[in-house]
DNA sequence: TATGAATGAGTCTTCATTCAT
DNA sequence: CATGAATGAAGACTCATTCAT
């Protein structure tokens, strides 16, 4: 901005001679953003880091990315709420089944943390912060409607005798998180401890759904 | 990047000014970095913030944890671990009844969840997050030696048919922590939303056990 | 730090898009930098918002003017140095008559600064700026010859019993542009001020006679 | 406020041992901040460039000043207005006597520029700049009560015959700056130019008065 | 104990400028 | 002509940390 009295040698900056310029970029940056942010936390996660771990210049994150702010706005738009919505659709799939629906639910959160392995953390830590940026931006595009019509459809199975009565509708889904999401979540850190080298999003999804239909109970053994 | 709450330093009454609370300090200041810790993650959590909170300066803080670091390592020593094995000793009371044994975890974790608000948000996030401080300060003085122990103890009540055989010992302890330490931490967010006016640490007790006997299954409808 | 107007790249109709208005939009964006310059000071207004107020890219802007020191050169030559010509030459119109001579000159001053409502607040921040940018440029271009000249002719006046002699030759000058184009630039500022609402550059034109002919004194009162 | 994975070795900032702590330090930054803000202009002038030209770091600067903003604040608080205050309340001294009463604030106006090198530029900057951000900070302290006050007292005068009737009061006080400030902000550049080697504050005092008095014409030559 | 003063490093952001297309 | 992509430098501001007092 300014052109203060003493005008050093003036420096030529510039787009670098043979530099690509690939449309995907602001992809890339997207996707190390969500990695990073999953891995680090968003408060740990500098836009510096991003550019870098992309192979850019900070400056030019912030050319794709006015602020930090819009690129939370663009994460959310363009990769959390279509994940989630891809979820929760398979609510409404099986109306009369209660088993049925909560088991593919619970089967399709292990796909999708498997497939976007940012999906979990972001989740779960968004549930516990006070501050995550993220709640605040959730909060103006992402009404609680869901989660009311939830509550309602479970209420309504369990007084169709066909869902545990001791449930409490407005944990259902928690528990399933806890029961998926969470370990997927975790998992990535297990790398090495010797008890858990066989676990995969495969064995996930089969104890989730184990306690999810019967608990520790050993029912099936009688 | 933080939003904390605007809090300017607290003079507190009733200890005469000057009188020496030198103990009572530190401790203030760890109860009160654990709080912030818990609730807006680590990471954002600044120095300055804490002392501020707790009425001090920021150097009054160095003054007593000689680095940030340092006060990671005495919040596990002195905070977190004697909260686990509180939970964790629970395991061994009745190796006979693992219906009995896991529902009494579980209530252990939503009442220590109770009592130390800051409890389930730092194990959460310490779980998925891949540098959240704690990790590192937690390898160094807690192995995997107890989760080895816990897990030879489910196997053997499989075989002894006194637990679902289908439920997967490495994760039945990330389950326990799923169904009462992630709805305790998320909770405290939900003050507000209608349709969770209702839910308390009795309630995700209730619940948790419910899921955890006898999953989401009408068993006792008949 | 601007509070720039957030006017989005105007795309202005009424000219086939795609057809040639190559030195039209050099105008226009010297237009616009002098409005610019003028209203919040060269140093805050940058090359894009010159720009963007053009419906342009910085780019296009780069490509008119290779640098920003070249537009204040262009500026210079082609927009401020003729407004000023054509105000110095008036001074040599009426040699005999110094009441007629000034009068004319602050007349002519008002109306230039009406005309071209960048003039005065482009002059006197160059008076009073170390590092204007404008300032280095002038010395360029523009010696003290003219400045000189009048100094003398005020001096003959003075000699002839034409002009008062308490007043100093080299300050008569910047009297004119003080009486003259400081309130012309300044009124801008004045718009909702209940006691200014009448003053505009007639009555400034009128006020700066009466205070140049004969100051604060009642003269025509008896 | 990250602790990243790649701890590089521990840097120790902190006070420089054996610098000396003075309280003046603020004064000293305030004194240097109106020097260069009245030499460049408030955008022009960096945080930076205050500091560094009082021998401190940037760091220190917004140590005692938590914000740019928050720098006005202070310079109009503690300098800017008190400044002002001792010009404007000249004009209630001699009530009856508009020639005296005028002369003493032109007077006064001439002796406060000279003690306060930075006075005429802020004042004048402000007067002209849309954006100027002491503007606004000016507002919000400062009604137009006394510029009414001075319009009334104008007006009495004129309609006793006390002051020329073809003065617009509204313009009166601008046009004193004009005569003042405007010439004693403009000298500091006008060194070494062989016609205004003469010119001093008390050059310009005596015409300004004489301005201010007769105007151009030689009233007294008969 | 307690704190005010001080700083290096790092974060976010903007800007003038360049160049391939 | 026109622009999107790119960058180095710099600015505002924060933070952990230190030290003299």
């Amino acid at each position: 901005m300014s052109t203060t009295e003493t005008s050093k040698p003036v420096r030529r900056p510039g787009r670098p001679a043979g530099a690509a310029a690939s449309k995907d970029q602001r992809e890339r940056l997207l996707d190390i953003a969500l990695e990073l942010f999953a891995r680090h936390g968003v408060a740990d996660t500098t836009l510096s880091a991003i550019a870098r771990k992309a192979g850019m210049t900070p400056a030019m994150a912030h050319y794709y990315f006015k602020t930090r702010e819009q690129l939370f706005d663009l994460l959310i738009d363009e990769r959390i709420m279509p994940a989630r919505a891809n979820i929760e659709e398979v609510f409404q799939a099986h109306p009369g089944d209660p088993i049925k629906a909560l088991s593919l639910i619970a089967e399709r959160l292990v796909v999708t943390n498997a497939r976007l392995p940012w999906f979990g953390a972001l989740w779960i830590r968004e549930m516990i912060s006070d501050n995550d940026i993220f709640k605040q931006h959730m909060r103006k595009r992402f009404g609680i409607e869901r989660q009311a019509a939830m509550f309602e459809t479970v209420r309504r199975w369990q007084k169709e005798g066909k869902l545990n009565p001791d449930i409490e509708p407005a944990l259902l889904f928690v528990s399933l998180l806890g029961l998926t999401t969470l370990p997927m979540a975790a998992i990535r850190r297990w790398k090495g401890d010797a008890f858990a080298a066989h676990i995969d999003a495969q064995v996930i999804a089969r104890h989730a759904v184990a306690m999810l239909t019967h608990g520790i109970s050993p029912w099936n053994a009688a």
